[in-house]
DNA sequence: TGGTAGAGGCTTTTT
DNA sequence: GCCTCTACCA
């Protein structure tokens, strides 16, 4: 990818004075005029790498952009600021978040803790009246007022109704049990920044005329308080550059606004608008299909991608009976791809949400295909990983109370729900943290609780002691040690093993962090994994294949990219059909998705889907009827009219009959028949691996075929006996 | 207090 | 379909 930058990309790099916003199309090289812009005011123009600061979407975006740079000019990024919004908000908050009441070692929340905090508060309201939705939804309620710079106050003067006035009134409560736990959520991690910025400019104006030039990534994703912090940063030397692209604005529910790049000319006069529309990524073929589909989008700036990359193949259609049926159409289509000679790691399967990754891991974990999901049940929500990281974040914030409430009674050690609720409200009352409470107020307590409550808080002291002076990784380790916590693992979980698998990966990612770092500290790695995102793992040294959202595919590329589930009531989402304004954010998602192909793109649909364990019937997502017929390879069948009674049962029925000409077909005999070999052959002595119950060792085998009788004993102890073409269950090599 | 079983809610997307 | 919460019993 040597090939010199076009005009339109050198003015963009060289425009170095002054607002500049670049309108970016999917695939334009829009990284590459952000890292040369870099290179170019550090070689050409003599400006120092520390009085530059660039925002990036992802942790894995700027280490990329890092990367890139370090190429060229080795050396450049130490003192370069390259990081996420929350990461340099954080950043600017340890050294600085003192001289508005935040202590240094504070907690970071993320969205489970915060939900955990607003469940809390709600446990205590004497009469919530009714219907405000889960502790989640209003979390997320919450999350929006922030973003968009609204505190308590003004979100109960803002309200609407009752129920916001009462979530408002939740979220009030909230802060206050923030500040109480000594803790910030992913929002504060900005927000407070903004805060100290207005509430001591003169902080601001250092920051301000510290970072000569400011560049921001993905700007069409900024939401308003990110646009404060921007504009904040930028406000002395105004020599701000903002890339993005306002079709691929997919985060508007986060609270980002289209608007900023729509209205960027007016928020700073001046500004040097470069517009790059030659794409370098895809075939003629693919951005025809995309810019057709985006085309029916009206809030556009509008543009036009083109491409010398030639012509390409047409994108291929999957169209399948159930879910089942589609994943096997998938693996089909992957299969095939490895075959015409494309790296597992140059395929990407997409899909709208991550419940849908169920049906697709199902079969490709049968298949001989390397593959990786990203997202789902992140690692870090799983709830063993949360027990270890909420005793993490206690020792190291003996203020933060959401952990203290997770870890308490885990393992069980007869601090139940009752104890906790008396030493919880007399904290509350006395105003003191719960562990204050828990030392001074457990003489009110019966004699066995007083003895239990001792006892934890000698543990919690000898645990604190060896934080003290231990790096992370031994911390981690006595907390499992001390807390016997792989015992009651194996006591209570009939998948123990894999949950101590991930217990063990908490200690080896600490190890991981504190290779080469001067800060080994338990906090300083809670920091870093606290920001980290699913994406930011993502791994493409090895050669699998990559399984994610529509939305984590944001900013990626691939040779070959498979869209699964294109049907209307998932792209677009059944929760987005309201307003033209979702719908074209979904239209967007999908323009998104398309664009990350270079050569080979594949659109797939089922007839009918389960969702939330009822069986659906959906017709092709309305999008694929925007994609000119020469673009793809066969035909998308007609959304069916609403009319007439009898539709409904169709709707429900698997009728062969239907299907298509083009009709993706089954899978053939041969296919299918390597595809259950490997389930049918067991012998005894065997290892194997089943989904729920994680590793174990086949004791006895009966029947044949479809009939065919498993024993397992797992190692997580316990035995049972499987219908081995139906369970979830496969030899281990 | 803790274990279990059944009910109910939930899934859009994430730093 | 799966996970979490709640109610009830040991």
């Amino acid at each position: 990818m040597a090939f010199p930058l076009n005009d339109r990309q050198l003015e963009a790099v060289r425009a170095t004075e002054g607002p500049v916003l670049v309108i970016a199309g999917a695939g334009s090289g829009k990284t590459r005029v952000l890292t040369e812009r870099i290179a170019h005011l550090v070689v050409e123009r003599g400006v120092r790498p520390h009085e530059i600061l660039a925002f990036t979407f992802t942790n894995r975006a700027a280490r990329e952009m890092k990367e890139r740079l370090e190429k060229n000019n080795p050396g450049i990024t130490d003192r370069l600021w390259v990081g996420t919004f929350h990461a340099t908000g954080v950043r600017i908050l340890r050294s600085e978040g003192e001289r508005i009441g935040i202590q240094r070692r504070f907690s970071i929340y993320d969205a489970d803790d915060s939900a955990d905090l607003v469940k809390e508060i709600l446990s205590k309201q004497v009469v919530m009246g009714g219907m405000m939705g889960s502790p989640s939804a209003m979390r997320d309620r919450i999350s929006r007022w922030k973003n968009d710079l609204m505190t308590p106050e003004m979100a109960a003067e803002g309200a609407s109704d009752n129920i916001e006035r009462k979530v408002a009134a939740v979220y009030r409560e909230y802060e206050r049990g923030l500040r109480r736990a000594n803790a910030l959520d992913f929002d504060d991690l900005i927000a407070k920044v903004v805060e100290l910025f207005s509430v001591h400019p003169e902080v601001k104006e250092r920051y301000a005329r510290r970072f000569r030039y400011v560049l921001v990534d993905e700007f069409q994703d900024t939401n308003p308080i990110q646009m404060a912090l921007i504009d904040a940063l930028a406000s002395h030397h105004r020599n701000l550059f903002a890339v993005g692209d306002d079709d691929q604005s997919i985060y508007s529910w986060r609270g980002a606004r289209v608007d900023h790049i729509l209205n960027f000319e007016e928020l700073y006069p001046g500004t040097k608008v470069v517009r790059l529309e030659q794409n370098y990524r895809s075939t003629q073929t693919i951005l025809d299909a995309a810019n057709h589909v985006i085309a029916h989008n009206k809030g556009r700036k509008g543009k036009n991608l083109w491409t010398d990359l030639g012509k390409g193949e047409k994108a291929g259609l999957l169209v399948s009976m159930d879910e089942e049926t589609e994943a096997i159409n998938v693996l089909d289509a992957v299969k095939s791809l490895v075959a015409d000679g494309y790296s597992p790691r140059e395929i990407a399967v997409l899909y709208r949400t991550n419940a849908q990754s169920r049906a697709l891991e199902d079969v490709f974990k049968l298949g001989s295909v390397p593959y990786q999901i990203i997202g789902g049940v992140r690692f870090y929500e799983r709830m063993e990983v949360r027990d270890i990281l909420a005793y993490c974040k206690f020792l190291a914030n003996p203020a933060d109370d959401v952990s203290l409430k997770r870890i308490v009674n885990v393992p069980p050690r007869g601090l139940g729900k009752s104890t906790y609720e008396s030493l919880s409200s007399m904290a509350r009352s006395n105003d003191t943290t719960v562990l204050e409470a828990l030392r001074t107020g457990a003489h009110f307590l019966a004699t066995a609780q007083k003895k239990r409550v001792g006892a934890f808080l000698e543990l919690v002291s000898k645990l604190r002691e060896i934080a003290k002076d231990s790096p992370a990784p031994r911390v981690v380790e006595a907390i499992i040690a001390e807390t016997g916590y792989k015992e009651f693992l194996r006591q209570n979980y009939p998948d123990a093993d894999a949950r101590i698998e991930n217990v063990d990966e908490v200690v080896a990612a600490a190890e991981a962090y504190t290779q080469g770092r001067d800060d080994a500290s338990l906090a300083a790695f809670l920091e870093e994994i606290a920001l980290v995102a699913d994406v930011d793992s993502l791994d493409d040294i090895k050669g699998q294949v990559t399984l994610m959202t529509l939305h984590n595919a944001k900013g990626l590329e691939y040779d070959c990219v498979i869209i699964a589930g294109l049907e209307d009531g998932l792209v677009p989402h059944y929760n987005s059909l309201d307003t033209i304004e979702e719908l074209e954010e979904e239209r967007r998602l999908f323009y998104v998705g398309m664009t990350r192909a270079r050569k080979r793109l594949f659109l797939s649909y089922a007839n009918m889907r389960r969702r939330m364990g009822v069986i659906e019937g959906g017709s092709p997502s309305r999008f694929l009827a925007e994609i000119p017929d020469e673009c793809v390879d066969g035909a998308v069948d007609s959304p069916r009219s609403g009319e007439g009674a009898g539709d409904f049962d169709e709707l429900r029925l698997p009728f062969p009959g239907r299907r298509g000409p083009l009709q993706r077909r089954e899978p053939s005999p041969t296919e299918y028949e390597d595809y259950s070999q490997e389930e049918a052959s067991y012998a005894v002595g065997m290892r194997i691996f089943h989904n729920d119950f994680g590793r174990g060792i086949v004791r006895k085998v009966e029947g044949s075929g479809e009939n065919l009788r498993v024993t397992v004993i797992f190692d997580g102890g316990g035995e049972r006996k499987f219908l081995a073409h139906y369970a979830p269950m496969r030899p281990l090599v």
